[in-house]
DNA sequence: AAAACACTTACAGCTGATGAAAGAAACTGA
DNA sequence: TCAGTTTCTTTCATCAGCTGTAAGTGTTTT
């Protein structure tokens, strides 16, 4: 039974939400406490989060916002916000469908099951720029074609993926590949980068393994090549 | 560049929305030949179908029916028709999104992207009942789980889902598999078939492999077990 | 019961992932 | 510039898992 949580503010309004997706049968979570509703969801991880915009504190923008740059849990926006600018910035924040009080319950379940049979099998997706990884298999998407990670290699960029941006440490890497931090053999993690940078560079994924040296390693966005830049003279 | 077809009878509002899309950096195909157009599109198989419900010859709906039925390319139904009637019944079908036109063109272009950003990845996924198969890599999604199937196992499920509910010949599964008619080798194809069997059962797929004595073999649903059913006595 | 067909199991060969080792390259500070 | 340190590359033997062969068991048909 799929899990869908609830997050709206008007008390009458979400029973009645709440009602109608107990009839269809699904599993439904109330959120009331809208300051911390960004890491309950996380925390919750339900198949599906409903959405209001007009929130008391951080309000819904923040909370979808929050969700979609975590991963790739689905968000549908219902709101009484009829603005086009809404709709725009919502959509473009990454929420999946943007519907407008009041709805018919049809319509809303209908699209509901819709976003929820898109994201079969993406739970365990995680999403990089301009590419997926899948967390079990280590199959990568990347341009319309999939490659399988050799299991090693699917692990760090893992570890890169959920730690985006941020310096991660031999001893780190080697926790998440090895499962221990006790006989850290450097030389295996570094011939198990190098494939993996490897396999980065064929596959065409933008991202390059920053070397931070004596310090670890991080995933950062590739630097558009320039040509002005000056060399030392041979 | 993404590749978009309009599907669309009615020329004015045809030109105006491949203007819009190319405006948005799209390569748009207009579709005109209303009665083959199911074939087109998938000849042509674009990552989007923009699509009109109102059309001469067999009509949207069937199109719709046709291209979902046949893989997963994302299907936009932009039409006229705004009974709720029509919305539900294009969304049973499988529709990604259903707008109304007259329709503002930025609500166009972000529902567009947001489909397309969904999809990202999904282009090499054929959709079988309760599960979801990878055609390059072979990795089977199944329960918020996924698995790598061995190559021929792949192969073999792959023809089984392209031909649903049709009986495949031995000769047909070996060429799938070995890419060759000449040296069928029966025994080779029935270790790989037992293999695939045993897969399916342990990932928990409904799906079973029947054999027809003589003919080949099909892909059907596995019947429920009914405690009723008279058995004969030891 | 015999023949034809379908299935299962065990095993050996092969491919590709892995880590060890050795040495090259790059960076650092004097 | 140079020595010391750190990082990277390449090669190779090992090992796991996929594959086809072979032999034997089960099932259906006549």
């Amino acid at each position: 039974m799929k899990r869908i949580a609830v997050v709206e503010d008007d008390a009458l309004v979400r029973e009645e939400l709440s009602e109608i997706l107990r009839r269809a049968n699904y599993e439904v979570y109330e959120i009331c406490e809208f300051e911390k509703a960004g890491e309950r969801l996380l925390e919750l991880s339900p198949d599906l989060v409903l959405l209001d915009l007009n929130l008391p504190g951080a309000g819904g923008f923040e909370i979808c916002r929050i969700l979609k740059q975590a991963g790739s849990m689905p968000v549908f926006v219902l709101t009484s916000r009829d603005q086009m600018q809404d709709e725009l910035r919502a959509l473009k924040l990454g929420a999946d469908e943007y519907l407008t009080k009041p709805c018919r319950a049809e319509r809303l379940l209908a699209r509901l099951e819709n976003i929820l049979k898109r994201y079969e099998g993406r739970r365990n997706l995680l999403e990089g720029e301009g590419f997926l990884l899948d967390r079990q298999t280590y199959t990568l998407y990347i341009d319309d074609t999939s490659v399988i990670l050799p299991k090693n290699q699917g692990k760090l960029l893992e570890v890169f993926l959920t730690r985006r941006d941020q310096l991660i440490t031999k001893e780190e890497l080697c926790l998440a590949v090895w499962g221990t931090t006790e006989f850290i053999d450097e030389n295996a993690l570094q011939v198990n980068l190098t494939r993996l940078k490897k396999t980065m560079a064929v596959v065409g994924m933008r991202q390059r393994i920053e070397t931070v040296r004596g310090e670890g390693y991080r995933l950062g966005l590739q630097q558009q090549a320039c040509a002005y830049v000056s060399r030392p003279q041979p």
